[in-house]
DNA sequence: CGATAGATTGAGTAGGGTCAAAGTTTGTGG
DNA sequence: CCACAAACTTTGACCCTACTCAATCTATCG
């Protein structure tokens, strides 16, 4: 087989646009099976040093100079973006089988904070060792490649989200991405626990802790999502379809019922 | 030369890490010379396709089976993102040595319609064939890596201001990073030329049409840019200083002084 | 020269920010 | 095990920024 046939159909091989059309939004990473064969593959080809995290701890931080990438293999990151003159915001979310540092690679050094919000694995590869294996094994290249893609496809979303919908719908947005995110990785979203505070939630979505506690309780009273009993952070959605099309037409559809 | 010291490097190599700091800001690409490089290694290591562009014209669009990336030899694109219930978003604004398509590679069609808002010329590269020459050619992957890369920061960048700073100072902020997209690829930048409407502006920035307008206004007003006689696209910034820290600071810097 | 697309500016409004006061959880130490 | 503190959340009242609607003005092009 020659190298060149290796190529060939990459995108179509993996199937990703199927799987993104079915589900209706984009995938921060493969489904669950192909996460773990990515992960597989990953360690199965590079030399990888895992690390276990706990809540609060910190993997990278901005300013420090690049030479790993990391890939989660259990747990839930944040990344932090520090502007120069001090804003700071909440720049991504990072679930198993999604990859940290990709920025630092342009700049040479980290441009974020990588920070668990979850006890978890990470594991860390040395980004010279891993263009190497890169070289070697198309397939690593490919994974690398769409991963990176994949970030950037998440981003648009979430620009588009923040620069055009209201505050609730945005909210919806973001309890419909997490969801989504746990869904492809093969875990349950009937009930989700979002590790976040309500001032990091808004920090995220360009809101104030306030205006997301109004929304989530407006979410609440329209029946979209529920709290368990004992803490605000469980949440159940008892129809993810009803969820979603609220997120995406705004307020409207349930506007022009109840209001 | 074995293939593992080109690596050993990378990121330091190309010294982005120095040049990102010392304009304060990140680089969509690489500075002048280094396009200029970077275009050649391409052009000389895979098979390009070139093609011309008029302002309007479209290179790929949403929906269409991913099979190449672009790069922008000359002119000025944007990218427009469209969701599945309509709503519609500048995602990008891309120049020259700056890379489209990279949204698809991840799910296997493109994801934006890329059209350019001026005269320009394109370069068309096959997927399979650039990933066949990157395994050739280390360099080549490291560039694609960077540029990859760059977008992922431009990116957060852009949700940093979009999601921080109040009309004015993100408009400012805009007319910085157009500023600072020319000058780090030798082009003056004293005086510019959107070739944006305010509407397309707006959109980019998630604010209206009318918002964006008073915002240029009072920036005219404060005197941190001026418009060229015969039509109002044409800005003069007499000092980027003072425009830069007027969009990191928000009003306050000219708040406590004129109003 | 009119027609059309784009830009500016004003007036009124509303969505979301700010400030403030309680209420809930979680965690810690006695 | 309880009490207290600290962190987080909720809710209300008020206000301001940016949106909406509308009128007018300016360029560009046939």
């Amino acid at each position: 087989m020659h190298s060149s046939d290796v190529y060939a159909s990459s995108p179509a091989m993996h199937g990703n646009a199927l799987t993104a059309l079915a589900c209706g939004r984009a995938q921060t990473g493969p489904s669950g099976q192909r996460i773990a064969e990515a992960l597989r593959l990953l360690s199965s080809t590079v030399d990888v040093q895992r690390r276990l995290v706990r809540a609060g701890d910190t993997v990278y931080q901005t300013g420090q100079r690049f030479s790993h990438l990391y890939i989660l293999n259990s747990g839930i990151f944040k990344l932090l973006s520090l502007s120069s003159d001090g804003r700071e915001q909440v720049a991504g979310l990072k679930f198993r089988g999604d990859w940290m540092g990709f920025a630092g690679i342009a700049k040479g050094h980290y441009v974020c904070d990588a920070v668990a919000m979850d006890t978890g694995e990470v594991w860390a590869v040395r980004y010279d060792t891993l263009l190497a294996a890169c070289a070697r094994q198309p397939e690593l290249m490919m994974l690398l490649h769409e991963a990176m893609s994949a970030e950037i496809v998440r981003e648009r979303e979430t620009m588009l989200s923040v620069c055009t919908l209201p505050a609730d719908a945005r909210v919806a947005d973001f309890i419909s991405y997490w969801a989504d995110s746990l869904a492809s990785r093969g875990l349950r979203t009937d009930q989700i626990t979002l590790c976040m505070t309500r001032a990091e939630i808004g920090n995220y979505l360009g809101l104030t802790l306030e205006t997301v506690s109004r929304a989530l309780s407006k979410l609440v009273r329209e029946r979209l999502i529920s709290f368990e009993q004992k803490g605000r952070r469980d949440i159940s959605i008892p129809d993810m379809g009803l969820l979603r099309s609220y997120a995406q037409r705004g307020q409207t559809a349930a506007g022009h019922t109840l209001q």
